[in-house]
DNA sequence: GTATGTACTTCCATAAAAGTAAGTACAATT
DNA sequence: AATTGTACTTACTTTTATGGAAGTACATAC
């Protein structure tokens, strides 16, 4: 697989004289365009690898790995494997993860405000946001 | 100046069956690494160009700028220049820029909650987090 | 013995983001 | 006439992210 890079920009500022500001210590974490939106579909709780893959229509699997194992090396994600084949794997959130709904929250809250056309979608996205 | 490109993935999104997810709507507006950092320092109120290069020390003039620009063009932040020289330009968030601070706030306290050592530090930046 | 399903992995190509460094305008100051 | 300050621009290079497509393991079903 393409490996994670250890020395993205985004790892680099870890050390640097910014590392005091707390969003760009998440943003170190969940910056990025994909990983919000897997976790967020994992909000509603433990799904497969392909239930994840096809709640996230857009996405490649290479993209979608690469992502989940770096949640995973974060403590976002907690991934379990059963000992069969074909596999059965499970991806959820930690609790590190959990706390990051009302970032989410916060997120979706402004989509619907400020989303013009696609508000209803949204409005009905919101109805079973998970408590 | 590097053109803001129309058709980044991001944008590209914005038209596919995947557009109804909100926090994939907030991603396309202050998805990436920067933005979020940006629109944190300006929660502080009205800055002039400089104040918000020194405030960010890690950021090159070139991403600062793009990006000023582009959230600009989504209606974010307000820019305004008095027609003097040397210039002075200021910019602030608007309306819709400022509604985000629940998002920030939220990114704010989950990494004091989950930083480990440099919890203290954000503690201290959390003090003066604006309302 | 061929096909199926699941969760990946690998290689190669392209696109986007970010970095580097130098340059520009122009009034006011020295 | 040369220097300063501010807010940019521009051209070029490097790094990172993403895409696409094919391949892999292996128990079970057919």
């Amino acid at each position: 697989m393409t490996a994670i890079k250890e020395t993205s920009v985004i790892q680099e500022n870890k050390s640097n004289a910014f590392s005091n500001c707390p969003v760009t210590f998440v943003m170190e974490r969940i910056g990025g365009y994909w990983k919000p939106i897997i976790l967020f579909n994992l909000l509603t709780g433990t799904k497969r690898y392909n239930e994840l893959k096809k709640s996230i229509p857009t996405i490649t699997e290479k993209m979608l790995i690469q992502h989940l194992k770096q949640l995973e090396a974060d403590g976002l994600v907690i991934r379990k494997a059963k000992p069969v084949v074909p596999p059965f794997v499970t991806y959820q959130l930690s609790k590190k993860g959990k706390e990051l709904r009302p970032v989410l929250y916060a997120m979706a809250e402004w989509a619907v405000s400020n989303s013009g056309q696609q508000t209803e979608q949204f409005k009905k996205q919101m109805e079973d946001f998970p408590k």
